[in-house]
DNA sequence: AATATTGTACGAAAAAAATCGTAGATTAAG
DNA sequence: CTTAATCTACGATTTTTTTCGTACAATATT
């Protein structure tokens, strides 16, 4: 197996990669204005970090036009997965369930959302695994 | 001065913040044997990271005796309320349920773990009732 | 008492990340 | 055609974060 090296994307990178999994393939310019529309930044720095990006394997991009097309080359589950790793763990000691109680305590998740989980979590204990999965 | 612009720690900071939650108010010597533990810090590294914490305000220091003592000044729920939200905004855009989810379904919690999920949902189930019949 | 150890203060270097300016090429407008 | 607008490349600066070296004082050891 290849591994997957995936270099952990900066808060900047993940703001631009935030974009390109919503949005989907785009250029420099959508990309910034995207970004403008929380905080300034200078089209020569979001096209910097996308070069830096490219060269980091973090996007992939199009240059057969003038104007250049990138894209996410790192999906958005992996990643945030390998964050929400590194996060439980600096943030939360590593415990994921400290991290679950005080995301849903914060009154911020609506009525339709906790019963998604709610189902997930039917899923996880009718599965009644003493082992670990995968 | 009157209120509490808690400035986020950086990701160091939260280090030596985690050992002060857990290990309680100590030593310069002894907070850096025990990020020693997980990495190599210099000694120094470790002692200037606390002063610029106490002058960020993020600890507070008793210093009556040769050896100083430093406990952490935020409180752990505050500031992990803090990065949850900034973390949750970053990296799952602003979707604290998608951010459950993930951290539920990679197989690392615990049945007991999911039980108290599954009764902190309930709680919030019954305090907020939009559609139920009453 | 002399020496070694342990501690703080603090400037400053090193490393990491983010931002910007400018040159030069290409395309669009007038 | 000429000028303006748009775009990439990329060096370089700025900002933020981390790390360390050195001076010097207090305490412990022998």
């Amino acid at each position: 197996m290849p591994d997957t090296p995936i270099p952990k994307p900066t808060e900047s990178e993940l703001e631009i990669l935030q974009v390109l999994w919503q949005q989907g393939p785009s250029t420099v310019r959508f990309v910034n204005d995207e970004l403008n529309r929380k905080r300034e930044v200078g089209y020569t720095t979001t096209l910097k970090l996308l070069q830096l990006m490219l060269d980091k394997g973090l996007v992939l991009r199009d240059d057969d036009a003038r104007t250049h097309i990138y894209r996410a080359a790192v999906r958005q589950e992996e990643t945030q997965s390998l964050l929400l790793d590194r996060f439980v763990e600096q943030a939360f000691g590593g415990s994921a369930m400290k991290l679950v109680m005080q995301a849903l305590g914060n009154g911020r998740t609506s009525q339709a959302e906790l019963e998604q989980i709610r189902n997930l979590l039917n899923e996880l204990g009718e599965n009644d695994h003493p082992n670990a999965d995968k």
